[in-house]
DNA sequence: TTGAAAGCGCTAACAG
DNA sequence: CTGTTAGCGCTTTCAA
């Protein structure tokens, strides 16, 4: 349990006085050669670090090097990948990382917020949960850099780095749509966060867009595990009108239609790349963003803005990109006009042939 | 760009002394109710909060509730759920976390863990990398507390959390020559690496705990991504004597395996579990580590001993388990006595037929 | 119940 | 080239 070795400890054994080692340590110029040297011997037979902490509440104004990152959850490989191009910009910098995960919880980001806050960091990367985040303007007023990356926070401008994922949504359901598919279905998670929101946008997008309207019936949000997804999935296949295709609006919900068992009975498109993908039967289609370049860009805005960037915050927006790979591509009835929408509400009464799908 | 509040401003807001405020802000008994309220109004007004880097300059000996988590790669999925499960401790203990990853360089790790170091932390959860880890003796000797997961370091006696690699290799191994395999292919990440080194060795131990042993020909290490795993297998299944099962060490090389494309006409099991491995066809055998687990086991650990806990360094050994999916349960030729070892050196000189497999 | 003084480990600014 | 003084924001200790 020893204390911790101080510049005094140093100075002493050096003979020197602590400001001498303050400018061997930060190499300084103007120190004897030899004298460094006694100092330097000093510092490695105490195994003398310097105290990070005390150094910057001295010259506070400077950047302390560090800054905080809170994802909603770090064991999803999506934020994992993000988080790990935000810590390797920050290493290039000599910046230190703190990371949290929010897990939906406005408590728990407003909690590790204050906590990075009162750590002193220069910035923060956000992914931030829905809700009000007032609470962020006080910080940044005292100097934090904040920067969202993923998501927006409603009524706080600030650096974001977005992916158009209504555009994204809408045109992986145009595609299902010009394949022949009518019931479409789509699995959400809590449609309170933002990403979910605008999917499911562009998915009532690709329908208006051809004067059609999706089945309310075949809409499911607020799925939160795979498990979940997977129980919707089957009741959905069990409903008297099933779906001949399914949205999934994240990875979550993908792989719990997989889970289901219905995939490849069905066409499936889900938002998210996800590892092995292409490697199921049928293989997978998605709409794929990229969460390193989220992160790097993210990073880069908020080097930036230390390093003393005051421009008016910029709006990064990167697309997503349709990767066909087959799960997408199995069409669906021919595009006849359709008798019209589904009874006003309620099951339908009789339930009508199972509908046949066309070979691939 | 302004600057943070500090007590003084709010000490000046409320017409107290700084001492009141600390009082205030730390919930000490002894303040006239009336003042804590003005001191609290000022705090709101002004958006003060506690600068918690000063606050531990001057009660050093505390634990300043920090720590640091290096791992290799934060991007890989098994640990990002370490790194998750080490986060959420953290959280419950009110500290917070600094992470980084070592990509497997000697010199990273030392980088990083002196960046950490020099912002106090209270302690460090590590997965090593290969090499001396003398450096860290004088940081323990200055109070830092260490715990090492997932790869114990040689010459450093810290609390670790392994798990039972060489066993769980055996045993996998041990099943696919019960099942008349024995041209079995090892294929490796780099050998320096600790758990490949076990699981090496425990390849071996199934070998020669039937007086058999494995064909050098189809042992390949230091195998680093998904494309270098591939392209060991395509080799590997061109040679003249192709091997009729493959023992992947990590996911990667799993991952790898099922990209060559020869999964499901040869048998495969691999060390570590991976989304989607029950769906693959044919579904991935595994031997499955519970990277929770051991984050949440080596934050219990570290916790105790920044706790006070002075005992001898522990060593916890959780083991792997088999989760037979089917891959791993492709029979080989049955089980006859093999002819003899292969030739001395080189590559055979009359390819033999193909080997027959049994029908599962 | 409140405050003044001292000092944590370090560095800026000045002196020698 | 080297050292002294002062003070970053906070808490400990002691006094009022």
């Amino acid at each position: 349990m020893a204390t911790r070795r101080t510049m005094r400890d140093v100075a002493q054994a050096a003979g020197v006085s602590v400001m001498t080692v303050s400018r061997v340590i930060n190499r300084q110029p103007g120190v004897l050669p030899e004298t460094a040297a006694r100092v330097e011997r000093a510092i490695r037979q105490l195994g003398y670090q310097r105290n990070d902490t005390a150094r910057q509440l001295r010259r506070s104004g400077q950047p302390a090097q560090i800054i905080g990152l809170l994802v909603d959850d770090l064991a999803n490989p999506f934020y994992a990948a993000l988080a790990r191009a935000v810590e390797d910009a920050a290493r290039r910098q000599h910046y230190v990382v703190l990371i949290g995960s929010s897990h939906d919880s406005l408590d728990r980001e407003r909690e590790v917020v204050a906590a990075f806050c009162a750590r002193q960091v220069d910035g923060l990367i956000l992914v931030p949960v829905a809700g009000s985040h007032r609470f962020l303007a006080s910080q940044m007023a005292q100097g934090t850099k904040v920067v969202c990356v993923d998501r927006p926070t409603a009524g706080l401008d600030v650096d974001r780095v977005l992916v158009d994922n209504q555009r994204g949504a809408r045109d992986a359901v145009s595609r299902l749509l010009s394949q022949g598919h009518r019931r479409i279905a789509f699995l959400g998670d809590r449609p309170d966060i933002w990403t979910m929101g605008e999917r499911y946008l562009g998915f009532q997008a690709a329908f208006a867009e051809r004067g059609l309207e999706p089945d309310p019936h075949l809409i499911r949000h607020g799925l939160r595990s795979r498990a979940e997804a997977a129980a919707a999935v089957a009741s959905l296949m069990e409903q008297p009108q099933p779906p001949t295709a399914l949205f999934t609006s994240n990875d979550l919900t993908s792989m719990g239609a997989i889970d289901s068992g219905h995939a490849g009975a069905v066409a499936l498109v889900g938002f998210d790349d996800f590892a092995l993908a292409d490697k199921l039967s049928p293989p997978v289609s998605v709409v794929a963003q990229d969460p390193a370049a989220m992160g790097a860009a993210a990073a880069e805005l908020l080097f930036a803005r230390i390093g003393g960037d005051a421009s008016p915050p910029r709006e990064l927006i990167l697309s997503a990109r349709i990767v066909a790979r087959g799960s997408g591509e199995i069409a669906g009835p021919r595009a006849a006009p359709e008798p019209g929408p589904a009874p006003a509400a309620g099951p339908a009464p009789e339930p009508g042939p199972a509908l046949e799908l066309d070979a691939p």
